[in-house]
DNA sequence: CTGAAAGCGCTTACAG
DNA sequence: CTGAAAGCGCTTACAG
C-alpha cells in the first residue's frame, strides 16, 4: 500500500488564529465550575447513570453558562463511531440523485447522523471509507466500484447499502426497483401502442442498472417476436441532457428509423426530444419517447414525459433505514420498491 | 442552554458485531511489527521529521502489510481540525444548488477536505457547526439564519462563507453575483424590448437575494419612470416549478395583465410558463418571461429560457477557496462574480 | 535519527 | 450517587 499522503490541513490549521471568543470550554471547565468530577458531567450529559437532581442542576447550569458542547472527536475516539455516514453519488447535477440524497438526509438526520457527500467523479485520493471516517456507506456509484478503495485495494468491511445501483448475488444489501421489469413495462407499453421499431438510448454499461434495463428492453422485444437491432441501441456518454441529444440524432438517419425510443433516464429522453425537434420531427407523432425516473421536470417539460416513475425519496429513505439496521447489528434483507408507468404526452 | 440530547447511535453501535476481518490495526501494531516506536511510525506517516531510510522502509512495509490507516478521530482530537467542512443548502432539488455543491466539492476534495451536507429544511436538532464537527462552513441558507444555532443561540465564531445569499455589512465574507444589478439588467432588457407592464415573481423575502433582486426590479422600473405596482409582484412559496405555476395564474386575471414577467429563478420561470400556456397564452408572444440562474435545463426547455446566467460552479469553487484561505488564517475579501444575460426565446 | 512519556477531551469500569 | 484513574489512538515536545 502506498504511503498515505500528508494531510495538508494540519499545518494550515495550526497557523490559524486561536479561536476567537476564547477556546471552546472543555468538560474539565464545566466540572470545575459545577464543583463535580468530569465523570459526573459526562453522566448528566449522556444520561448514562442516575445523578442527584441537585447535582444535575449545577452541572446543567455550568454547561449553559459556558455554552459547553462535547468534543465530537473525543467521543468518536472512544465509541468508535462518528455518527457520520457516507453517501456516494456519481453526479449531483442529475435531479434523480438529488432527490435520493434528500430522502437519505431526512431519515439520517432524524437518527442523529450527518451525511458526508462524495461525488464519485473518480477525481481524488480522498477515501473516507478507507479512512474509517464514516460509520457506513450508501452508494449510488457504479456497482463494480463499490468494493474497492481509491487505490484499488479491497475496502474494509463496512456497513454498506447499494441504492438503485446493485449487482445480484453480490451479497451486498440494496434498495432498488426492478430495473429489468420496469424497462420491460416501458417497452411493452410502446408495443401495445403499436410500435414495432423501438430504439434504446442507454447509459454507459458500467452501471448495472443500465445493463438491467437493456435486458428488459431486449426481453420485451424478443417476447414480441421482434429482433434486437444493434443500430437501434445507442449508448450515451453520461446522463446529461446533451448526452441524450448527442446520440439521438443518429437514429433519424437510419434507413428504417425507429418510431419510438425508450431512454433509460428522463434527462436523456428530454435531450433526445430536443434533438428530434431540431431535426424537424414531432414528438410523439413522428417519434414517441418514453423516459425513466420521473424527475420533477418530467411533468413540466413539454410534451409531458411518459416515463417510469421511481420512488426516489423512498429509495433514499429505505436505504437509510437499511443502513441504520445494519448499524445496530441486524442483517436486514434487501428491498425492491415498486415502480410505475406514468403516461403523459411524449409517447 | 438545553441539555444536549443523548447520541442515539452510541448504544446502537455498541451492539454491532465487532469489525469483521478483525479490528483495524492501530499504530502500536505497526510499530511492533516494524520494531520501532509509535513516534517513528507517526513521523514517517506524516513526514513530519526525517527518518532513516532503512527504518522508513520497515515502517512502510508494516503499514502495507497491516493495511494501516490512522484513526481520523485521534488525529482530529489532537489537531483540533477535522478536514470536514459543512455545506448548508436550502434544498437539493433545485439544480442551482446542486451545481454549486459540485463546485465546492471539487476544490475541497483537491485540498483534502470532505464535505458534510446539511439540508436546511429546518427540521432537525442536528447542528454540526455548534457541535464543532466541521472546520468551517459554506452556507447557501437564509442569511438571517446563518449566525444562530438550532437552539437560537449565537454560534461560535467559525470560519464561514456565505455563498450567493449574503447581507452587506454583516462582516461575513461572501461570494456572489450582484443580485440587484443582475435583476436590473433583466428588467432593462425587457424595457428595451418595449415592455411597460412587467411583473415580478419572487421568492420568500427571507432570502436576501430575493430582496436584492426585487430592489433591482423596482429600480429599473423607477428609472424608466414606471410605477411599481403591488399587483404585479407575486411571492412564490418556494422555488419549485409548482410554486412558479401557483402564483403566475393570478397575473393573467388582472384588469391590465403584464406583458412580461421577470422570475427570480429559472424553476419559477418555467413553472410560470407552464401556467401561462395552460391558460392559453403564448410565450413570448402574449407574455414574455425572463428567468434567473441559467440552470442546465434553461436551454433545453422550450421555449429556450432567456435568463440571467450565474457562474454556478465558480460560485462554489470561489466559496471553497475563500474558506480555505480563512482556514490558513487569512482574511480574504469577499468576491463578486460576473453575471450575464443570456437571450433565448422566452422573452 | 529515535524513543519514553505526556496529553488531546472525553467515557467507563472500578471503588466507595 | 460520586470520584479517581485508566484508556481510546494518535502526535509532539523533550531527551538522548
Amino acid at each position: 500500500m502506498p504511503n498515505p499522503p500528508p494531510r495538508p490541513g494540519r499545518q494550515a490549521r495550526a497557523a490559524a488564529p486561536s479561536e476567537p471568543g476564547g477556546a471552546a470550554a472543555s468538560i474539565a471547565a464545566v466540572a470545575a465550575l459545577a464543583g463535580v468530577s468530569t465523570a459526573t458531567v459526562s453522566r448528566v450529559l449522556n444520561q448514562s447513570k442516575p445523578v442527584n437532581a441537585e447535582t444535575r442542576g449545577r452541572v446543567e447550569a455550568a454547561v449553559a453558562q459556558l455554552g459547553y458542547r462535547a468534543n465530537p472527536f473525543a467521543r468518536s475516539l472512544i465509541s468508535g463511531a462518528s455518527q457520520l455516514i457516507l453517501v456516494v453519488v456519481p453526479d449531483m447535477a442529475n435531479p434523480f440523485f438529488a432527490e435520493i440524497v434528500q430522502g437519505i438526509e431526512s431519515v439520517m438526520r432524524r437518527h442523529g447522523y450527518n451525511i458526508v457527500l462524495s461525488v464519485a467523479s473518480g477525481n481524488g485520493p480522498l477515501d473516507p471509507v478507507y479512512d474509517r471516517l464514516t460509520d457506513g456507506v450508501i452508494s449510488l456509484a457504479h456497482a463494480h466500484s463499490q468494493r474497492s478503495g481509491a487505490d484499488g485495494t479491497a475496502r474494509r468491511d463496512v456497513p454498506w447499502v447499494a441504492c438503485s445501483e446493485f449487482m445480484t448475488g453480490a451479497d451486498m444489501p440494496y434498495v432498488s426497483i426492478d430495473h429489468a421489469q420496469a424497462a420491460m413495462d416501458a417497452v411493452q407499453y410502446l408495443l401495445n401502442r403499436g410500435h414495432r421499431r423501438i430504439a434504446l438510448i442507454t447509459a454507459e454499461e458500467d452501471y448495472a442498472w443500465a445493463q438491467q434495463r437493456r435486458l428488459g428492453y431486449e426481453t420485451a422485444l424478443q417476447r414480441a417476436g421482434l429482433p434486437v437491432l444493434p443500430a437501434y441501441v445507442r449508448v450515451a456518454r453520461g446522463t446529461d441532457y446533451g448526452d441524450g441529444s448527442d446520440v439521438a440524432g443518429g437514429l433519424l438517419t437510419l434507413p428504417e428509423p425507429p418510431t419510438a425510443v425508450f431512454a433509460v433516464a428522463d434527462t436523456l429522453a428530454i435531450g433526445a426530444i430536443k434533438a428530434f425537434r431540431r431535426a424537424g420531427r414531432r414528438v410523439p407523432d413522428d417519434i414517441a419517447v418514453v423516459g425513466f425516473d420521473n424527475v420533477p421536470l418530467a411533468q413540466v417539460f413539454e410534451p409531458g414525459l411518459t416515463t417510469i416513475a421511481q420512488p426516489m425519496r423512498e429509495l433514499g429513505a429505505a436505504s437509510a433505514e437499511l443502513l441504520l439496521a445494519q448499524l445496530t447489528g441486524e442483517q436486514p434483507p434487501s428491498r425492491v420498491l415498486p415502480h410505475a408507468l406514468v403516461v403523459r404526452d411524449s409517447g
